[in-house]
DNA sequence: GATTCGAATGCAATCGATTGCAAGTTTCAA
DNA sequence: TTGAAACTTGCAATCGATTGCATTCGAATC
């Protein structure tokens, strides 16, 4: 910048204006030192920048499993969103490790991101609630009621409830539920969301037709197996995401019978997967786009006017009808 | 720091050294210090350090598209390699845009990051050739001969040969092969690949049999279609990656064909989703993880220790053997 | 022609750490 | 006892921008 100003024959002072604030200088002198910080190449230094003016003008969002394609979308929603923004994005995987997380929650304690978009559910190792409340950090997808966050969220109890009404409304009234991992709160409230659906249909609960999972594919081809040994198997399974759903389509499959013919299958979150499977897999759309979206506007609002009253955003989401779920076979 | 400083009753170099350089100040000035800064939940400020030194400790990874499978586990060698050695991560999915691309190279010209790795096989608009050669900057699974640039590469017209090889061993003499977008390096070295192993076995090129198509499940699925409709069907199919080889499964089955039965399938990439088709695909794993972590390993030796001459590190594939391939069925 | 006002520019402080150098203090051997 | 060497610590400059305040200059008003 030095440079510039030099050869510009002006102070660093009109450099910086001439380049941040085009309306506070001279118009003569705008363009000569533009022109001349042109030739020479100058990029301002971000650091200097940010460390006089206190902003970093990016975030972090934190993911357990970037792998995971239901977080890569809600990733891509928020970045557009900043894009538009003129804000940077740092994503960070933590893998579930309590030391990644502290280095990232350092990388926000040190200023190096402004705001935080957390898709893990739970606050990083080394951030402290307090901080936490006043601080432009919100959860998405995953909520954390103790946590006095911001959050956007869709209303998973209530999807859950309506995917398995879906089944029910096909005549099925022996349904299983292939759960998520307990570990995550969204597993819970989706078994509470089909246990809700039975009562309303006054079908009785069977605990045995309850199989735990994990959301991998493994864990649904298992859970099928589990479920066809039964004396009485179901004629219908809502699974707790797509993965799974796309292993107990295999499972059941394999095991000589038929999706929907034999055995209805709904999934839930309508990643890609949902179109991979044959026949392609029925399954409760969540709008990924729009949450990371939501999310990132959120953030930099907080950002830029201050801590402001928690807010929660439901978003809607959409029974997507495909081929894994037909009427009930008739009972032999 | 000053607030410890004062509580202390040392200066702010002696907090930092105690902080930093723990070896360069007395053991019982150094436990105050750093009880202090305990006590008052002291976190160094980034910026500040970075100013300093000069250093940001952060690398950038830049991806076309953040949604597809094999760059997030590529993405995800590379984290493990930057937790290591202590480094954070910034992740960037240009979805091919330029002005996002800029945006991106701003980060590293601003001294956001000291280090990029590229997956995109180019160069970010805005960043100059003859500065990149001098930066720590990598390529990765996609290479561009024209830029002076270190790199981590497969092989793949080799592995593409291999792959093709596979197919004719099993005695299939028509084969097909489902291009990627020619955009992208990768699918033209692939296709030569696969026309260098018809060549050795001696096998005529028959353009009708290489399909234009664009990695995408859908391109799978039209490709076959189109394949079918010849007078003379190819019995063996070799697809430029997984996607799209589901899609080319799913199509041969509902033409009521079966695989590998009448037409064997072979993929490439090995990404989670070879594992989800029935039968599971036979296809090329490229060592993803390994690739990134390599070009972590190969960014930071820049960093720390400057320039150096141009790498080229070439991991070996495998070929790994599921259901999609088997013998060509002898002609009705 | 004097006065006022506004626009354009520069000076110098500032953000928060790190670090070369100098000064002060110990330690230890001769 | 006296240096010299080895430790400790502090001073103040530095990284590269931004910005409040002062200054300068020209134009407009009366």
């Amino acid at each position: 910048m030095a440079d510039v100003a030099r050869r510009a024959g002006v102070s660093t002072a009109t450099v910086s204006r001439a380049l941040t604030r085009p309306d506070q200088v001279n118009a003569k002198t705008r363009d000569m030192v533009r022109k001349i910080a042109q030739e020479l190449g100058f990029r301002p230094n971000l650091i200097g920048r940010q460390l006089r003016t206190q902003a970093a003008h990016s975030l972090l969002i934190l993911v357990q499993d970037l792998e995971n394609p239901f977080y890569s979308e809600l990733i891509k929603g928020a970045e557009s969103v900043c894009r538009e923004r003129q804000f940077s994005v740092m994503v960070g995987g933590t893998d579930g490790y309590e030391d990644v997380e502290t280095l990232y929650a350092e990388q926000f304690l040190g200023g190096r991101v402004d705001g935080l978009i957390l898709l893990t559910g739970h606050l990083p190792a080394g951030l402290s609630a307090s901080l936490a409340t006043q601080s432009p950090v919100v959860l998405v997808s995953e909520d954390n009621p103790e946590l006095d966050l911001c959050a956007v969220l869709i209303d998973n109890p209530g999807w859950a409830t309506r995917a398995t009404a879906h089944l029910i409304a096909q005549g099925h009234r022996r349904i299983a539920h292939l759960c998520g991992p307990m570990t995550r709160i969204i597993s819970p409230e989706r078994r509470e969301g089909y246990r809700r659906a039975l009562a309303t249909a006054g079908i009785a609960h069977d605990p045995q037709l309850e199989v735990p999972g994990d959301f991998s594919f493994e864990s649904g081809r298992e859970a099928v197996r589990q479920l066809l040994s039964l004396p009485e198997p179901p004629t219908a399974i809502f699974c707790a995401n797509d993965e799974s759903a796309l292993g107990a389509i295999r499972a059941v499959q394999q095991a000589g019978l038929s999706v929907p013919g034999d055995i209805s299958i709904i999934g839930f979150d309508d990643t890609k997967l949902a179109q991979f499977s044959d026949p392609p897999l029925t399954t409760v759309r969540q709008p990924r786009q729009q949450m990371g979206a939501a999310a990132a506007d959120l953030v930099i609002g907080l950002i830029e006017n201050g801590p402001a009253q928690r807010t929660r955003l439901l978003l809607d989401c959409q029974l997507i009808e495909r081929g894994t779920v037909g009427p009930c076979p008739v009972p032999r």
